[in-house]
DNA sequence: TTAGTTCAATTGTCTGACATTTGCAACATC
DNA sequence: GATGTTGCAAATGTCAGACAATTGAACTAA
């Protein structure tokens, strides 16, 4: 095996074993292994890497742990099956924005997740949250607004799309229950994946900064209803833009 | 450090990691080790324990990779918040299960998570259920049937609480959502809190059946309004359970 | 005071060896 | 031929010892 990527010891802030972690959950996310194949034996890694086996134990041990893949003594490392995977860990959900191509059928689960809960998720934020949330909710909001017109070029529009998960981020961490603020990591790669894939016009961009700030006026009142409604054309549209659902989702009273 | 617990490389079917990894999860878990605590260096985990550097490193990676510590070089080992860890992974919630205090503050957040997302995954699994969900549930019931009048001696309560949890499990595998699928992790240490909390009489446990007999039916019948209500009513006699609401929450119509 | 230096402690990495597990093939036995 | 046994090769698991890199604190000098 002949590798592109070199791995260095010191020209990184990454450890060796989390580099080549990196690079082995590229190869399982973007599909080159596909769940039931057998990784290189550990032996081989580390020669074809120019790395110790050390190293390449640290980094098939977090995989391991994080379900990615199972190793068994004598038989060696294979990738497990989606289901198996921990994506609702921060790292992992990392990997799938980083790697995993969009059709990934993770992310449509993810999708009809985000439907059933971020309405309740919403209301919940109003009766939870405090100021520090309010602030955080408005840090990121105002980011959006100012970098909504320079979304369509690709420098700019990581700066965007990063205030619109800081956004949705700060709405479940509102909940102020431990189990909701762990869900957020699915949030990463979901959004990416709507601005990757949608290709809306400013006028529809403004739009959909206007259904984020009644979001945000709903919370700050601690009005339910209003946010329940509000995240639901949010998600809404979401899914228009996904191609899950036929109309915008605009047409409610 | 003197250590009651021996690691044994022959005699248990764990890897030497995966024991030591158990024997400071415990520390963790049972309020031993603190947030912000610093661990034994590993070269003094290494000789405490009689086990080399590099099971010692294996069992800190894969507690490093669950969110549960954080190592820095030149540092040490650190207990992280709360928040930091991964408690929808299976290990964790092994974890909890096996050796928190019943008081552990995320228990209380799994219950509202529970309570405000149990009636809706009933609900869309209405929907989805197939006939092997349909029968994943009706075994666990069979099962839980067979030993309620038991669920007072210690020996049978196991195998009423494993049923109780694989019960609930089903449900959620029968949205056939991926992201659900991940969540069911939590309901092992929050049935078997219930359990462990409560202290119910014979006829109490029968109605408790009932109440998951109503539920299983709702969801055979395709009743998503009645599998909601019925959800309900089993977390509100569980929060009954663990002193978090009033009524038993039987009055309803 | 402040900036730089040294130093001890700890994790990170490397190397080489051996132990254990696993599946399979060859072999022996009935 | 069917079946059980043995031996072997491949892979992960564990061990031991050494050195590298990182960090923070104590120390020194301008």
């Amino acid at each position: 095996m002949n590798n592109s990527v070199e791995i260095s010891k010191t020209n990184s802030s990454k450890a060796v074993g989390g580099q080549l972690a990196d690079e082995l959950a590229k190869l399982v996310f973007d599909g080159s292994l596909a769940p039931g194949d057998t990784l290189p034996p550990e032996t081989e890694l580390a020669t074809s890497y120019q790395i110790s086996r050390a190293s390449v134990r640290s980094a098939l041990q977090m995989m391991e742990t994080l379900g990615i893949v199972a190793r068994r003594a004598g038989r060696g490392t294979t990738v497990q099956e989606f289901r198996e995977w921990n994506f609702l860990d921060g790292q992992v959900s990392q990997w799938i924005a980083d790697y995993a191509a969009p059709n990934l059928g993770v992310l449509r689960d993810v999708f009809e997740f985000r439907c059933t809960t971020e309405p309740l998720i919403a209301s919940l934020a109003t009766k939870r949250a405090t100021a520090r949330d309010l602030l955080a909710m408005e840090d990121a909001f105002n980011i959006m607004e100012a970098n909504w017109e320079r979304r369509a070029s690709l420098g700019e529009r990581e700066c965007f799309s990063n205030a619109d998960i800081a956004f949705h981020e700060a709405i479940y961490r509102a909940t102020h229950n431990l189990v909701w603020a762990q869900i957020v990591h699915i949030l990463r790669p979901a959004i990416l994946l709507v601005i990757k894939t949608s290709n809306e016009t400013a006028e529809e961009l403004r739009e959909s900064l206007e259904r984020h700030r009644r979001l945000m006026e709903a919370i700050r009142m601690r009005d339910s209803e209003a946010a329940y409604v509000a995240a639901t054309r949010i998600l809404s549209q979401t899914g228009y833009d996904l191609g899950f659902e036929e109309t915008p989702g605009e047409k409610e009273t």
